[in-house]
RNA sequence: GGGCGUGUGGCUGAGCAGCAAAGGCAACAGACUGUAAAUCUGUCGGGGUUUCCCCUUCGUAGGUGCAAGUCCUACCGCGCCCA
């Protein structure tokens, strides 16, 4: 083990989080000495991970760099069963082999925060599908329905005239049953996931009789101050593409700085004060595209990010690299031209594309809006076709 | 088992038998700027010989109308109440 650092651990304990249940015992249990067995759950769903979701894997990279057993487990076991959450998107059952895929491309994107080679991984179907009707029902024992009624997902349900199914209703059982197989010190999750990691701790009180302490993650909102989620069109993947990233970034409300500060980025205090001395919101969120990208994409890709935005959006110039467009005859209709060059999705789209303005020919340094959406272009070798501020497409003939 | 209700475009949510379907969100474009922030404006199913025409869409399948998201029947999903 590494010298324990109380301030370290502090910081660790502070930051980033939500709450800690209960926060004096783990911070003796760390200041101990002794190695912790941590876990972390996830869902095999093979979704993109954005910043939001690398927010605990941050926190576990710390337990990890302290020294502490790393758990990451695989809730296969649900994938497998098919979750009917949410009204007519019945989820698909997934194979072994599915999950197997799925958990490499989390493993691909997650490995961006952690080291791999140092986490144990676990699949929860080892032991949820071991268990019979009689466990179940002896399980289900320790708890009641008005208890499991104040998850405040089923609160707000209840009181919406929401379904919950009943399979949906057993899930904290089964998250927490987790906890008994695992027997772990620490549990890390997204504060989302409170209510489910209480219900493990409980049980494994009951079975193991061993406190499992619980660390919850604030959640990192989306770029627009909702939710970040994917159905918001408002997250960053950790595998966005560097310009991407700072884009994105640049593109988070003002307001949202100090919570993108503390969230996104492991910057400490005094750094992050000295970067919001700097000026206007515009390079203060600047800077933290910068250390964002940084952090999934390493230095040079953050540098080179930040200058082509700059060059682009600010200096209103062209990218350095922009998709190429073969052309197979040497004049189109500028509707067709924009589908065919995938600058828009539908010709109805292109035409109103065009009479919004946001079409623009450059040739030879000359820039000349196009008004007619029935206009024909003589095409020539070199040319570049921009749409709106950020989508380009340049002419090969 | 019975009664009542509900199912609409990426999401949300209006909809009187004559609508590609109000409003909100998101998205896209324009103006402005400090940025892909904010604000304001416009657009927002697809195709065309493009001031007009055609096609497809309102849980599914039929039916009645010149005409159906809108009425009827059956089925499916969901909710509430009663038992």
């Amino acid at each position: 083990m590494p010298k324990i650092d109380q301030q370290k651990i502090q910081e660790i304990l502070s930051r980033g989080v939500e709450d800690v249940i209960v926060g004096k015992e783990l911070e003796k249990k760390l200041v101990s000495g002794q190695k912790l067995k941590i876990y972390f759950g996830i869902d095999p769903t093979g979704t993109k991970l954005h910043i939001g979701h690398a927010v605990p894997l941050w926190k576990l990279k710390d337990f990890q760099d302290l020294g502490h057993e790393i758990i990451l487990l695989i809730g296969d076991f649900t994938a497998k069963i098919g979750d009917p959450t949410g009204r007519d998107s019945a989820r698909v059952v997934l194979t072994d082999k599915q999950v197997k895929e799925n958990f490499k491309t989390y493993k691909r994107q997650a490995s961006k925060v952690l080291d791999f080679s140092k986490v144990k991984v676990v699949y929860n179907s080892k032991w949820l599908s071991r268990l019979n009707f009689a466990d179940i029902l002896k399980l289900s024992a320790n708890f009641t329905v008005q208890q499991m009624l104040t998850r405040d997902m089923f609160d707000r349900r209840m009181k919406t005239d929401q379904p919950i199914s009943l399979q949906e209703f057993m899930y904290p059982l089964m998250q927490g049953y987790d906890s008994v197989a695992l027997n772990v010190d620490l549990e890390i999750g997204g504060n989302d996931q409170m209510f489910n990691m209480l219900v493990g701790r409980d049980l494994q009180k009951i079975y193991n009789n061993k406190d499992k302490d619980v660390l919850t993650c604030k959640l990192l909102l989306g770029t627009d101050g909702r939710k970040m989620s994917k159905t918001f069109d408002n997250f960053i993947a950790v595998e966005d593409a560097p310009e991407n990233m700072f884009g994105k970034v640049m593109s988070v409300k003002d307001e949202l700085l100090d919570h993108y500060f503390e969230l996104a980025t492991r910057l400490s205090e005094a750094e992050i004060a000295e970067i919001k001395k700097s000026g206007n919101p515009r390079d203060i969120k600047a800077k933290l595209a910068k250390e964002i990208v940084k952090m999934y994409h390493g230095e040079k890709e953050s540098e080179k990010s930040e200058a082509e935005f700059n060059k682009v959006h600010r200096d209103k110039e062209l990218p350095s690299e922009m998709p190429v467009f073969e052309a197979i005859k040497s004049n189109y209709f500028i509707s067709d031209l924009l589908v065919e060059s995938k600058l828009a999705p539908s010709k109805n789209e292109a035409k109103r594309l065009v009479e919004g303005g946001g079409v623009t020919v450059i040739n030879k340094g000359q820039e000349e809006r196009v008004a007619d959406w029935k206009k024909e272009i003589n095409l020539e070798d070199g040319m570049i076709i921009k749409v709106g501020s950020r989508k380009f497409v340049k002419i090969k003939i």
